[in-house]
RNA sequence: GGGCGGAUGGCGGAAUUGGUAGACGCGCUGGACUCAAAAUCCAGUGGUAGCAAUACUGUGAGGGUUCGAUUCCCUCUCCGCCCACCA
């Protein structure tokens, strides 16, 4: 009988006691890191829809251990924010008791399924071990200028004085109290995600997503080519700047349209002559919210600026300007040029008879009338007329020209712009990681005058004014550096010695320990420097060698003139002191291109041998020299390299002082100035300022609860590590993640915002690819019965912990992966579960059924069965799998029995999806555990048929079926099918027009009707 | 309004990507075992007609391409998800 039970608990104790789920971080074979997103611990528990994810990578970690390789499949807890919080506030308990108790359900119900994670590895996003280096990747942000205070709006509940999430506001009002809510500004810390837009496009080039995730990706970040074309207000000069997407149309812009809050307008007060009525409008647009201001089938309504007239910069024609809700503040510059090529505009244009005229012609001509007599809009593409010199070109071409026409006269200038906004980064509430700031007003009134003094040098030919330099002195000053960084003397025949001499009066000039950057001969000369000057930090971008070389020499000498090879031969006819740059330099940085015609890979070899032990090396790719010749103009890596100075009163905590805990509070609502509910704990906002001692405030928001899980899957390659978040040695070993799984609702904000915060982190030094996830998957909802979604209040949630006590852990597992297409939402059945409930059952009985001799179709069928469940777990063809398993299963019984040998191969292949009842049945057949098994290879020729079976059509229609050689000539397919009398039939008295063949596939003969 | 999916028996779903539509499972019908039930086993199961052979019909609707269309193209209807006046 099949105990299931009894089964499953025999074995999850057996893999536990063997520890046969840990991952190795030694290991000498072939890694695989498999993720799956981690759940958030609600009171719910879990429940069906997460088993189906956790399965399926179940699945396919299981399957990796058996094709030999060394795997992670990993788990945790993302247990920061409201749901929690809110629970708590309503049941006066600690969040942090909430949490623990939910996520010890949630592991009960995980251990239950027989998943093969590695518990050692565990992480838990509000446990103060973890949160220290998310508090500390905060403070990386901060420091490299990425994180900065904002005034966002937020929403607030004007009765219960507390700020609410957007999820909170249900139809505009409170969920609490269905209070009105409004917008009220609040200083938000922002992190400046922007700046990594373009990059979270194009690297997606390198990653394995699924096509649509890398779509919604895309049309997240909402990249947008245009132009800011420059208004001149007539009145007063001014100009306003507009951007657009469609500057194609500019001809045919007959007027220009403001946000009501565009700041302009208070400044032109005392011109416009409808200032009540302007007013008026502004006050009754502000409380509606942009959703509602932006929907389309909304009336326009807009109010006209009287005495404020624009031009057009293409035809010098006055311009009414208005202002109208539909435009937001927010976007692009919070002002359009209106024509009668937009929808908005033209309807806005019909209600208050504005002019209009239009610039462009369809290219459908049956409604070219019709735009022309301005009675349909038309915004498509067209071809210009009425546009000067632009009159017959295409859209696409006319906006590339008028832009370059306009910016001549510098009217316009290309500009690239995004949907995408900096990430809102505070929360005024309780259950979420502290900012780790604090705000001190003495610092803050102190000048930091005390700048560090950065110096770079050139290289030969180059000068303080060309090649990259100009770009990284503006950013290290903007950053609050003192930069110097002068011309060498005969920068076209550089002499080592009198080089040396100039840098040693340059250094000279600076009293405090400086940062040196060099480039080429500069970088050689900063190195030689270093011999003799204590250096904070030296960054040599691609230096020349430490010293001369015959075999080096020699590829240059038909490249370089004599003269020349000399000049670079007698630069470094000298050694250098390795050590003593060593002692003397803080932290050394060498950066190298692959592809530099002079720093070839003997001379990286060289500063590697050398430095390897201290230096940290960054390798670029096709940059050449990075020299002015190479057209280099900027290092964003090296500029990446240099922290923001600090300029205000914030001051970063200390990293040993990290973790900043969560203190206990007596209430975990927000307070009702706004203020999180730290705000009102004195003896923990009070502290002295980590940087001059006096009393100083922390800051009391907390972080959002996508920043723990922004980094988790870093933290499980070493999650016990108290030194850093990850050694990267570990991170070395396991990153990226091979295969990573999750819900579709997370294909934008999660997968964004963690594909950013490892960019960052890359580009900071502390991990080593760009990207994090070499692939990624997601999976569709399971609904309940009647198709509608689950959720505890509707009382419809299946609990896995009933059906794992009914029919066991192996039903659950292997229905849930049957139930249907993997990336497709499907209803849950409680029927469908007693089908696989039976085929285990069935499969439980082969052991009653072993054979000495089976029949030759259950072996070709084995290895039919072998070929496709191997290609359908790679697919996440789960379903058709275990149809193919059934299928066997089936021939088996009907064959009269299967060889031990065989039900053993049957076993592996089973065993990803249902391990326990595969392990019981492997213990009593074979040796050793099934799932430390070489997965089952096919044997290719019992997979093809050798006689197929095929239709035979008469003009399309299925008349007979006939038995034949798989390879059978056209002749002899001809032969059998007119042999099948039904055939012959409906052939009678016709001639055979044409005899369709396909082998293997079907046999089609056409004849006249 | 935009983007992406989807629509196949009573139900969940298959279909080697243009080649016998309905694999596999549920359900249902009949039978065996049983005092009986459950479990198990055997047979049948898209619809219509027929004892049957077989014929007609059939993948949301309509049209097209093709020897052949669930699959490709066009038009339309409905459902789901994401985003929504993005200039």
């Amino acid at each position: 009988m099949y105990n299931h039970t009894e089964i499953e608990k025999k074995w999850q104790k057996r893999w536990k006691d063997a520890g046969v789920f840990r991952a190795d971080n030694a290991s000498k074979k072939p890694k695989f890191y498999a993720l799956m997103e981690f759940p958030y611990p609600s009171g719910a528990g879990l429940h069906v829809g997460h088993v189906r994810g956790y399965t399926a990578m179940d699945i396919i970690a299981r399957k990796r251990r058996m094709d030999g390789y060394s795997v992670l499949y990993p788990i945790g807890w993302d247990a920061f924010g409201l749901p929690t919080e809110n629970y708590a506030i309503k049941t006066e308990r600690r969040p942090a008791d909430v949490t623990a108790e939910n996520i010890a359900i949630f592991k009960q119900q995980m251990k239950a399924i027989g998943l093969s994670f590695d518990w050692d590895r565990e992480v838990n996003t509000t446990d103060p071990t973890y949160y220290k280096w998310t508090q500390w990747m905060f403070l990386e942000f901060f420091k490299a200028g990425l994180a900065y205070k904002k005034a966002m709006p937020i929403n607030w509940c004007v009765s219960c004085k507390i700020g609410l999430a957007n999820e909170e506001v249900v139809g505009g009002a409170c969920e609490r109290c269905g209070g009105v809510v409004e917008k009220r500004d609040k200083e938000q810390w922002m992190i400046a995600i922007t700046k990594y837009a373009e990059r979270l496009i194009n690297d997606l080039a390198t990653v394995d997503y699924l096509e649509k995730i890398k779509k919604q990706q895309i049309d997240w970040i909402g990249r947008s080519e245009g132009a800011v074309v420059k208004f001149y207000i007539k009145e007063t000069s001014e100009q306003i700047p507009v951007f657009t997407t469609r500057i194609d149309t500019i001809y045919s812009g007959t007027f220009l349209v403001l946000a009501p809050e565009h700041e302009y307008i208070d400044l032109w007060r005392s011109l416009i002559a409808n200032w009540d009525e302007v007013a008026s409008y502004r006050a009754a647009t502000a409380s509606i919210p942009d959703i509602e201001r932006t929907s389309a089938d909304r009336e326009r309504t807009g109010v006209g600026l009287k005495g404020i007239t624009a031009l057009n910069p293409a035809t010098g024609e006055e311009m009414p300007v208005w202002i109208s809700d539909f435009v937001l503040a927010h976007y692009g510059t919070g002002a359009v040029f209106a024509d009668a090529h937009d929808q908005r505009d033209f309807d806005l244009a019909k209600k208050y008879n504005l002019p209009l005229k239009t610039s462009l012609v369809p290219p459908d001509p049956s409604i070219k009338e019709a735009v022309e007599r301005l009675e349909i809009c038309f915004e498509g593409e067209g071809t210009l007329v009425r546009s000067g010199e632009f009159d017959g070109m295409i859209s696409a071409q006319a906006r590339e020209k008028i832009t370059a026409h306009l910016s001549e006269q510098g009217l316009a200038e290309a500009q690239t712009t995004y949907k995408l906004r900096d990430w809102v980064f505070s929360r005024q509430r309780y259950w979420g990681e502290p900012i780790p700031l604090v705000w001190c007003d003495a610092c803050a009134k102190t000048d930091h005058a005390r700048k560090e003094a950065v110096h770079i040098f050139h290289g030969w030919f180059d000068s303080a004014e060309s090649g990259f330099i100009p770009a990284l002195k503006s950013n290290l000053e903007q950053k609050g550096y003192d930069v110097v960084a002068v011309d060498a003397p005969n920068t076209e025949a550089p002499v080592f010695d009198e080089w040396l001499a100039f840098g040693e009066a340059q250094l000279a000039k600076t009293h405090s320990t400086p940062t040196l950057v060099g480039h080429s001969m500069g970088a050689h000369l900063a190195l030689k420097l270093a011999e003799t000057h204590k250096v904070k930090r030296l960054v040599a971008v691609a230096p020349v060698g430490m010293q001369p070389s015959d075999v080096y020499f020699a590829q240059f000498k038909t490249k370089l003139s004599k003269k020349e090879l000399a000049i670079f031969r007698a630069y470094q006819d000298h050694g250098m002191d390795v050590e003593a740059i060593k002692r003397n330099v803080g932290e050394l940085i060498f950066v190298f291109s692959n592809n530099d015609p002079w720093i070839t890979s003997e001379i990286v070899e060289q500063y590697k041998a050398a430095f390897g032990d201290v230096a940290r090396f960054i390798f670029v790719e096709e940059m050449g020299h990075m020299s002015h010749d190479s057209g280099c103009r900027r290092v964003p890596f090296v500029e990446a390299l240099f922290d923001r100075v600090r300029a205000d009163g914030w001051i970063p905590v200390p990293e040993d002082q990290l973790p900043i805990e969560l203190p206990d509070v007596e209430r975990y609502e927000p307070t009702d100035s706004g203020e999180s509910p730290l705000a009102a704990i004195d003896a923990w906002v009070k502290t002295t300022c980590p940087e001059c001692g006096s009393l100083a405030r922390r800051e009391t928001d907390t972080m959002p609860n996508w920043a723990g899980s922004s980094w988790y899957f870093l933290r499980y390659a070493d999650a016990q590590n108290d030194k850093a978040f990850a050694s990267k040695k570990v991170l070395a070993h396991w990153m990226p993640v091979d295969w990573y799984n999750g819900g579709m609702e997370h294909t934008t904000l999660h997968l964004l915002y963690s594909r950013f915060w490892n960019k960052f982190l890359y580009d900071r030094g502390y991990v080593l690819t760009s990207e994090p996830y070499a692939k990624r998957t997601s999976h569709g909802l399971i609904l309940a019965e009647d198709g509608s979604k689950m959720s505890k209040s509707k009382g419809n949630v299946v609990n896995p912990n009933d059906i794992i006590a009914s029919h066991g852990a192996d039903t659950l597992r292997l229905y849930e992966m049957f139930i249907g297409p993997f990336d497709q939402p499907v209803p849950w059945s409680e029927q469908g579960v007693v089908g696989v409930y039976k085929f285990l059952k069935r499969v439980f009985e082969l052991s009653h059924h072993i054979v000495e001799c089976e029949a030759p179709t259950v072996i070709k069928m084995l290895h039919k069965t072998i070929k496709k469940v191997t290609e359908d777990i790679e697919a996440m063809r789960f379903n058709t799998a275990i149809a193919q398993m059934m299928t066997f299963v089936n021939t088996v019984y009907d064959e009269g029995g299967l060889t031990a040998a065989s039900l053993l191969e049957f076993l592996l292949v089973l065993s990803p999806f249902a391990p326990h009842i595969v392990e019981e049945m492997y213990e009593k057949h074979g040796q050793g555990l099934a799932m430390t098994q070489a997965w089952p290879s096919f044997d290719i020729a019992l997979v093809q048929d050798k006689t197929v079976t095929i239709g035979v059509q008469v003009n399309g229609k299925v008349r007979a079926d006939v038995t034949i050689a798989a390879d059978a000539s056209s002749k002899e397919a001809r032969k059998a099918a007119l042999a099948e009398p039904n055939v012959v039939k409906h052939l009678e008295g016709k001639e055979i027009k044409k005899f369709v063949y396909v082998q293997g596939r079907i046999i089609n003969i056409v004849v006249d009707s």
